[in-house]
DNA sequence: TTAGGGTTAG
């Protein structure tokens, strides 16, 4: 017998109900045994008619379907094949009709119920989300005397995952122990370990694997997934490096588990590695790995995929998971266009594509195009679901959308039963922030009936940076630094606000702060993708670079003609107190112009330059991007941390609001 | 008849 964990062995046995101790080591023979019937006779006579019916009820994809081959059962005189009703209870349940209207009614008429058929129900009910039926339907098979298989045992653990109810769970492992004889069951085992680590108990699921005489690949990868999911890839790591024979899907199972922790190199790593070893990859394999270079946001992942993509023969038209996430990978690699294509050719659009979609035109800029989505989405009966509202309530807020936004915020409640969480609110402040509505942004965050979290003030404190407030900022930074003692972004946001402000003594009060937290700013930095897979690196006011000498000349030259046309640097973007030459100096090094120097003189004229930065870019960068788009005729695209600009001929796709 | 999948905000 397998040793507990700890936890079990303090649940007083009186805590399993009655009906399930009643039968604790209970070997008698079942009352109602069916009676013999020879097998060759059965073979003879039924095997074809068996296989046909069964085959017919496969096949069944509607109620009337099933009602026909139900009929033909019943005229055959079938309706005591265990086989045949489980089949049918089975089909039942894929096609969602209530059990209680059909398929307990069948099985009440079978005499000799067998364990598959009693499981059959079971499970029914369970995928039906009705947990306690299934349990007494559990009850009622023991009361017959019939000793459960292991679906049994692996449909009710499923049934305790679903409602969260780990107490029920251990009753029922509880019983595994009791009836016996599952010890080496690795359906019964793998079916507990996900029980166990789905319910949050990864140590319990954990224990079960250790105490395992053997151990599949089923076992190992849900381990590990489970610790993926708990960001604990560390440990997931040491079980797969333990994994004596590692299949695709455990690998998968790591490359997505890299993804979903924000560690996309890991997961191009490990991709590499996996196809070096020579084990297949599908679809799913991919969704990971488009993920990862969503993350990794450089153009020149997403032409690698593209070819993997086709290479592997899939179609993402007909693949609605990686259409979704080529959809996210392309918007956030700066290329809109090719999202709106994989979006436009799907045969097949759900919530998350949509949702992509819409998130990858708001980044853009492109909040009609995003807004003209959503409605699309709701007149196709697709429910939109909370990511979906952030995306919507993004774009008006990036394009001023303010009444746009105040009507779909409404409607999440009215219309779609959603009830705003703290991150819509966020987006509500950011939106009511941009469009310079502070004081009633305020209020919103003043008035909200959810805790405000450093979102909410986050956005409250940008929009104070936009309008110079400095008053409202330094409420929003009190939260903030309580909330995130140690991100460096809010102090640095204040002492801008304050030094915009001119209040150089505020601006080094903030400093101090900062010093004797032993905070320290992240430098600016830029990145240029050269040629295809060839990426340099920019920091602000590093004049190191061996073609600096160029860089700086071509900088000088474009300031001039610049100023020709009426462009005057901005001093106010220069956070120090220091004076204009010098600010000037700081302006023209800032990471973004020496990646458009580097760039110009190193990029084709006919391909857009595309500069990548870790932070929000500067207004007098932005009108620099601007005025050399205008004059050179190039288009420059730039992410910065939050979303793209695409200049072009003067203009920026955000409309100089960001 | 047990294992791997996409969208989120300052």
């Amino acid at each position: 017998m397998v040793n507990l964990p700890r936890k079990f062995t303090t649940i007083p046995i009186n805590f399993i109900p009655k009906q399930f101790l009643k039968y604790q080591q209970q070997q008698v023979p079942s009352q109602r045994t069916q009676p013999f019937i020879p097998f060759s006779e059965l073979q003879n006579q039924r095997n074809l008619l068996e296989s046909e019916l069964i085959s017919a009820l496969n096949g069944c994809t509607s109620l009337i379907q099933i009602q026909q081959t139900h009929a033909r059962i019943l005229r055959k005189g079938l309706d005591q094949c265990c086989y045949i009703i489980t089949k049918l209870v089975r089909s039942l349940t894929k096609i969602e009709i209530p059990m209680e209207s059909y398929a307990k009614l069948v099985f009440n008429q079978v005499k000799y119920p067998n364990p598959f058929l009693w499981t059959a129900l079971i499970r029914g009910y369970c995928l039906q989300g009705l947990v306690r039926e299934s349990v007494f339907v559990y009850i009622s098979m023991r009361k017959e005397n019939t000793l459960p298989v292991s679906f049994t045992f692996s449909a009710l653990f499923k049934a305790c995952s679903t409602v969260l109810d780990v107490n029920l769970g251990r009753q029922i492992h509880a019983q595994t122990i009791l009836i016996g004889g599952f010890d080496n069951d690795l359906y019964v085992k793998n079916s507990l370990i996900e029980m166990y680590v789905k319910l949050g108990f990864l140590e319990c699921g954990r224990k079960v694997f250790a105490e395992l005489p053997e151990r599949d690949l089923i076992s190992w990868t849900e381990l590990i997934v489970a610790y993926a999911k708990i960001g604990d890839m560390e440990s997931a790591g040491e079980l797969f490096g333990q994994l004596p024979l590692k299949d695709m899907v455990a690998w998968t199972a790591m490359v997505t588990g890299y993804a979903q922790n924000a560690m996309p190199r890991e997961a191009l790593e490990l991709f590499e590695r996996m196809q070096n070893e020579g084990v297949k990859t599908d679809e799913v394999t991919l969704v990971g790995v488009i993920s990862a270079c969503a993350q990794l946001g450089a153009a020149k992942y997403s032409n690698w995929i593209r070819d993997i993509v086709v290479n592997l023969g899939i179609d993402p038209t007909r693949c609605v998971v990686v259409g979704s996430a080529l959809i996210d990978m392309y918007s956030k690699c700066g290329n809109v266009e090719d999202a709106y294509k994989v979006f436009e050719a799907m045969e097949e659009k759900n919530v998350f594509s949509y949702s992509s979609m819409i998130a990858g035109f708001a980044m853009h800029g492109c909040a009609y195009a995003a807004l003209k989505l959503f409605r699309e989405m709701v007149n196709m009966g697709i429910k939109p679901n909370r990511v979906t509202f952030i995306a919507v309530l993004t774009a008006c807020s990036h394009s001023r959308m303010v009444e746009q936004g105040r009507q779909i915020f409404a409607s999440m409640e009215e219309k779609f039963g959603i009830s705003p969480g703290v991150d819509h609110y966020a987006c509500m402040v950011d939106l009511l922030g941009r469009a310079g509505l502070l004081e009633d942004a305020l209020k919103l965050v003043e008035t909200m009936p959810i805790e405000p979290n450093e979102g909410v003030w986050g956005a409250l404190l940008g929009s104070c940076r936009t309008y110079s407030n400095p008053d409202i900022a330094q409420i929003a930074a009190n939260h903030l630094f309580e909330l995130e003692p140690n991100a460096i972004g809010n102090y640095i946001l204040l002492s801008n606000i304050y030094a915009s402000a001119g209040r150089w003594n505020d601006v080094s009060m903030v400093r101090k702060l900062m010093r004797e937290k032993g905070l320290r700013k992240n430098p600016g930095c830029s990145w240029l993708e050269v040629k295809k897979g060839v990426i340099e690196e920019f920091f602000a006011g590093d004049m190191a670079h061996p073609r600096s000498g160029e860089m700086k000349h071509v900088l000088e030259h474009l300031l001039n003609r610049l100023k020709a046309i009426g462009y005057e640097p901005n001093m106010n973007s220069v956070a120090y107190d220091v004076n204009d030459e010098e600010k000037r100096r700081i302006l023209i090094t800032h990471s973004e112009k020496l990646a458009l120097a580097f760039g110009l003189l190193s990029i084709n004229a006919d391909c857009p330059i595309r500069i990548m930065k870790n932070i929000r870019m500067c207004e007098d960068c932005h009108s620099f991007m601007c005025g050399v788009s205008q004059i050179t005729g190039r288009v420059i695209i730039v992410r910065d941390n939050l979303r793209f600009h695409h200049f072009h001929d003067g203009k920026c796709s955000c409309g100089n609001f960001w």
